[in-house]
DNA sequence: CTTCAGATGCTCT
DNA sequence: GAGCATCTGAAGA
């Protein structure tokens, strides 16, 4: 499988959230890779886009990663606990982003030890309730891959994070409204969800 | 299945 | 000082 290049996130955002659904998100952590299928995105676009961080090209210490070149990784903190995933998106200086919702872990291998790091213990000891949301949520997929702002502004072109072509053409793509965006005013109508 | 409150700290005004 | 691109556990239907 081949790593997406800049070139795949230096274009349209709704285009990229779209087709990064089934794409395989790979996060290396001391050597072992943990591989996720996408299965939820979320586009935010700051140049017209109420509920981007970035709106109407807003640059402060935070949103300073949004107008990196395409193909890099923004991470912030969110409520005081959890951590949200993103890729730049569109040219640099156009402060853009795909928020990742949501995945699934390819292998047992991989559900395992991301099971460790989000409950900490294997998935088999798992209640029914915690395999059906094992990783159904932005926060929830940052800690079952221990990523957080220590890796906010890092290259997908490098190695300890990056998105595979895993052959599958997104196909049965749901749309919907974007969640948790009630201040964003005519923007929480926007359908820019994206589910398979 | 649903709602609800509380956690918790960074970011921006 | 207010608010936030969320999650969890508890309680009720």
């Amino acid at each position: 499988m081949k790593k997406l290049p800049t070139s795949f996130y230096d274009r349209d955002t709704l285009t990229v959230a779209q087709e990064l659904l089934g794409k395989y998100l790979v996060r290396v952590i001391d050597g072992l890779p943990l591989t996720v299928r996408i299965t939820e995105t979320e586009a935010y676009i700051g140049r017209l886009d109420k509920a981007c961080h970035a709106y109407g090209y807003k640059r402060t210490a935070r949103t300073e990663t949004l107008f990196a070149p395409p193909g890099t990784v923004y991470i912030y903190l969110i409520y005081g606990m959890y951590h949200c995933l993103n890729f730049v998106t569109e040219a640099e200086n156009e402060p853009a982003a795909v928020l990742i919702r949501a995945g699934e872990p390819v292998s047992p291998a991989d559900r395992d030890a991301i099971s460790i790091r989000r409950f900490g213990c294997p998935a088999e000891a798992l209640s029914a309730y915690q395999k059906k949301n094992f990783l159904n949520g932005p926060g929830k997929l940052c800690k079952g891959l221990s990523l957080t702002k220590a890796q906010n502004g890092l290259s997908l072109t490098e190695n300890t994070l990056y998105v595979l072509d895993a052959g599958e053409s997104p196909q049965h793509i749901q749309v919907s409204k974007r969640i948790g965006i009630d201040y964003a005013e005519e923007a929480v109508d926007f359908p820019w969800r994206f589910t398979l």
